[in-house]
DNA sequence: TAACACAACTCCGCAGACAAGTAGAGAAGA
DNA sequence: TCTTCTCTACTTGTCTGCGGAGTTGTGTTA
């Protein structure tokens, strides 16, 4: 009932029924009109506070903070099309795979090669293998040297892991030696230093991903 | 004293004091502990419930739902170095020219070329400038029609705005005719279904963007 | 006109009571 | 001995009343 009372709170502020900054009716007065007691209406307004909906004042009121809830990333992606995610994903790793090539240090080196043999190994079972393929692909991001990218890149990955899992169930295409491989230029690129290749390589098996969960995407 | 509450709860749970799934004591035991009444953890836990930390379920108890709080999208944006911002823009912006030679529509591509004269006109204040090429730029990016790749330009562009602006107050580099000339090159290989050719001026321009902030970066 | 005192209103926190729900202990039966 | 059922103790959910602390607007006074 609380969690109505404060849905129903954020309705009326996002209708607009308050302005920024206005003040709402009093707890006693906010009560009967959600047809709940005092405390719940405390609660909800609490509840709303640590969004940072409303802000109270002792003694004076509670205010309008927010027009509305800072939109969650994860929400954000969530109602997304997986493959609008996988087109921003590969935005986000060629250009990081360009920037890795420029970058890495030794130790990015031994780690990216760490993680190809890592996946090169465990291609039986469909949640390693992606898990895997994974991990190479993050030590690919990570040897970019940009947090934003590799915060990026941790945000996508649990929405395209599931993807990946029904693919690979579907069709064997990905795992295969040819995949390997493709994955092996790739490393190579980064460690001679080739940006150019790195980002074509790491676009072109991207865009083999997305073919394959949208065969019929222009 | 309720917020204090929350942010102990909080500071307990990020300790790892309680497992993942595991339950609290009680509000009446809680309540003690923490030294305040029961009506006062209630709205604590409301809150943390709010945020997704905590979820209660009447009867068996209140139990741990995550081991700490989401981390704002715009907070992790505030307290990165605006030349990372500026690589993840790169990243997100050379794809989307990309996407949008490909995509566009006629109704895209006049919103592109109206913008692009918006641009020319403005030049004098820097405010207006600087709002006049995000609109440009955020107009390619919407003819690529990736909600995500939309969602992230847009949550880049305030941290990147101010760092432009102080950039414009130091060196006119921007705002010549030079710039206006490449800014419509974009739009002309966008209108082309040049997908090469609108990813490069695209990149072409933040890189020289990015240099204007960082010269020193590598 | 300006400074002050005050009263009405607000939120804050506490305590107690009852309702609604859960989960485990214990009894009953097979 | 195992299964099933019932019941009790405990938990959260909600309401109400009370006093404290703070704010704000009004009226008074110098």
């Amino acid at each position: 009932m609380a969690d109505q009372a404060a849905t129903l709170l954020l309705d009326r502020i996002r209708s607009g029924e308050w302005a920024l900054g206005e003040r709402l009716p009093g707890e006693t007065t906010l009560g009967p009109q959600l047809g709940v007691g005092r405390s719940t209406v405390r609660e909800a307004i609490r509840q709303l506070a640590g969004l940072g909906v409303l802000a109270s004042r002792q003694g004076a009121g509670v205010f309008v903070a927010a027009l509305d809830v800072r939109e969650d990333w994860d929400a954000v992606l969530r109602r997304s099309d997986v493959v609008d995610v996988v087109e921003a994903r590969i935005a986000i790793e060629t250009e990081a795979a360009g920037l890795a090539a420029r970058r890495r240090t030794p130790a990015d080196l031994r780690a990216i090669r760490r993680a190809l043999a890592e996946r090169a190994e465990r291609r039986t079972a469909p949640e390693e293998h992606v898990d895997a393929d994974t991990a190479f692909h993050r030590s690919i991001v990570a040897a970019a040297h940009n947090p934003i990218l590799t915060d990026l890149f941790d945000g996508f990955t649990p929405r395209v892991r599931q993807a990946m899992l029904e693919m690979l169930r579907i069709r064997r295409a990905f795992g295969g030696d040819a995949d390997q491989q493709a994955h092996a230029r790739l490393a190579e690129a980064v460690a001679a230093r080739d940006e150019a290749g790195a980002a074509e390589a790491s676009r072109a098996h991207l865009l083999a991903l997305r073919e394959g969960m949208a065969p019929s995407s222009p």
